[in-house]
DNA sequence: GCCGTTTTCGGCCCGACTGTTTTCAGTCG
């Protein structure tokens, strides 16, 4: 996949002209390039081999030939004479809070700043209150903003931000007086990673939701303090952006601060076509406001079916409700069990009879108690012995629960030759196989994929998990060709993982749609080793509902019975 | 740089807040 590398210079391209002070609509039609690029569930190279790549959306004659230039040359002649024009570092300023691509030009223009360093010695000079449009609260907003770009409170894992979100949402409601409250933004998309906290209320007296929030114990700092918007940094490092909107705007302000920014975007000039002006406070036909309550409201405005929040990305999912065909996303409450929990048998924390009164509590129907397999001695590989104990001792809860079922399941670890690491006969006597790379992640790509491929073509696995290895925030995907994963997943009829843990959401979003895409079924798994984790269960719909799935393409929202048969027709045992 | 049954040229989403100004540019989302 050759996506991201062009994705990626493209974003820097968009950069670099902002920097330069490029025309904006030019710079925006490479960042939309990009993103509909990284976005894409097949190889640019394959849609370009079959001179598809004009019909993307954004992409025109000039940008089709800066791609093939990529993926003919590794690099755009363009790119290489910005880099010369601008450097490259400079790219990082812009990830400073407080300065954008003008401040930027000047800083290296005027004082021929060119690192982070430089940049704050120049601050500690007092060189930069001197300059134009430049002053000392600017020079003092800088240095704390490098302090923060050196700290790296970047973007956060959803799973640590939205208890967060939850919980400040509570203290509001109880503390302020807010009639309706919602958490917008990227969180509310369930995006994997989110920048900020954004809060929607609507109030009679917004002035003292207002000061509630910037007396919360949890703020650090105000960065802004308005009557409608107030801004603060918590003590985690994140950003909250707290607005307050009447209830006739609550709608379109909830649209609006949803994002993502595209879909705005499209959804506006979907807007002007029909002579209609939308912004946070409504759906306008000249001063009229003719809708904004309700976020149904604002899109019928323009022709549309509500678009769920988590594909709400620009990813096709206008042109899909244009035409009435958006996916009946799999919802929440259709999850019916989990398929990766480890337990004391392995390195989890919790015994058999602890995680079915958890998956009682969740109302879950069955659990995949799947440990690891005996070679992998750091976590508490199960040996062939106990795997027997644990399955007598799985038949017999099964035998006295009757609303939570457990199957008798491993993750079996792929060996760096692609075995598996029980024999065949062992495996046989397991309902439930799953198998996972957690050595060599160093090898090439082609041998990763290879020992990915041999397991999937094993007559006794039906699932991979953790296709790609990343650890969101601490470990790269190791090297995979994960369109050929997903090729021979579609072929076998074998699933694929969406892994629930919040560092890992593995397949992603685009995978996941790739995936399903191609007919792969994809099954959600916790990979629970403390048993709260269980909970992450509904991050994992997320991403499949972020991956355009329906009911049908997630096997969690099989019964037992109906998950148990098609465990046995993977294996032509019905 | 893209795009179009109102257009192949002239548009391209919209507003809040801050800081540096004295009416507005820059940044942010």
């Amino acid at each position: 996949m050759k996506n991201k590398e062009v994705a990626d210079i493209f974003n820097k391209v968009a950069a670099l002209l902002d920097i330069k002070g490029d025309n904006p609509y030019r710079i925006r039609a490479y960042q939309r390039a990009a993103q509909t690029i990284e976005a894409l569930t097949t190889d640019v190279e394959e849609l370009a081999k079959q001179g598809k790549l004009e019909r993307l959306p954004g992409i025109g004659p000039d940008l089709a030939g800066k791609i093939r230039e990529i993926l003919n040359t590794g690099t755009l002649s363009l790119y290489e004479e910005l880099k010369k024009e601008i450097p490259l570092v400079l790219l990082n300023f812009l990830e400073i809070p407080g300065l954008g691509p003008k401040k930027v030009k000047v800083l290296y223009e005027k004082l021929g700043i060119k690192s982070v360093e430089d940049l704050e010695k120049a601050c500690k000079e007092h060189k930069i209150a001197k300059l134009p449009g430049f002053g000392w609260k600017t020079e003092e907003n800088i240095l704390k903003g490098i302090k923060l770009f050196k700290e790296k409170t970047g973007r956060k894992p959803l799973g640590e931000v939205l208890p967060l979100a939850e919980e400040i949402m509570e203290i509001l409601k109880k503390e302020s007086p807010v009639e309706n409250i919602a958490v917008a933004g990227s969180i509310r998309r369930r995006k994997e990673t989110v920048k900020d906290i954004d809060v929607l209320i609507t109030s009679v007296s917004p002035e003292k939701v207002m000061k509630k929030v910037v007396e919360l114990s949890l703020v650090d700092e105000v960065i802004a303090f308005g009557e409608t918007k107030t801004s603060v940094r918590l003590k985690t490092g994140i950003q909250m952006d707290v607005r307050v909107v009447e209830p006739d705007s609550w709608g379109a302000a909830l649209a609006y601060f949803t994002g993502s920014k595209a879909h705005n975007i499209r959804v506006r000039e979907l807007a002007l076509e029909k002579g209609l002006k939308i912004n946070e406070y409504g759906v306008f036909k000249g001063e009229t406001r003719i809708a904004g309550k309700t976020e149904e409201e604002v899109y019928a405005s323009v022709g549309l079916p509500f678009i769920p929040p988590e594909i709400r990305e620009d990813r096709g999912e206008i042109e899909s409700a244009l035409h009435g065909n958006l996916p009946k996303l799999v919802s929440y409450d259709e999850i019916q069990g989990d398929a990766h929990v480890h337990s004391k048998y392995s390195d989890g924390t919790a015994s058999l009879e602890e995680i079915i009164a958890k998956a009682e509590k969740l109302g879950l129907s069955w659990v995949a108690i799947c440990d690891h397999s005996q070679g992998l001695k750091v976590a508490g590989g199960v040996s062939v012995e106990d795997l027997f104990k644990k399955k007598r001792h799985i038949e017999e809860l099964n035998k006295r629960s009757s609303k939570v079922k457990l199957i008798f399941g491993t993750e079996v670890d792929i060996l760096s030759d692609g075995t598996l690491d029980y024999p065949d006969e062992v495996l046989a006597e397991i309902d439930f196989v799953i198998a996972a790379i957690h050595t060599g992640f160093q090898q090439s790509e082609e041998q990763i994929t290879n020992r990915i491929i041999s397991a999937l073509k094993h007559p006794l696995v039906h699932a991979i998990a953790h296709p790609t290895g990343r650890v969101i925030g601490e470990r790269e995907p190791y090297a995979v060709n994960i369109s050929k994963i997903i090729e021979v997943a579609s072929q076998y009829g074998k699933a694929l993982e969406i892994n629930a843990y919040y560092k890992r959401l593995d397949l992603n979003d685009i995978n996941v749609r790739a995936a399903k895409e191609k007919g792969v079924p994809l099954i959600i798994g916790t990979d629970t080793h403390f048993i709260d984790q269980m909970e992450y269960l509904s991050l994992g719909t997320a991403v499949a509902r972020r991956g355009w799935c329906e009911k049908k393409d997630v096997l969690n929202t099989l019964s037992y019975e109906e998950f148990i048969y098609w465990l046995k027709k993977v294996r032509n045992q019905v």
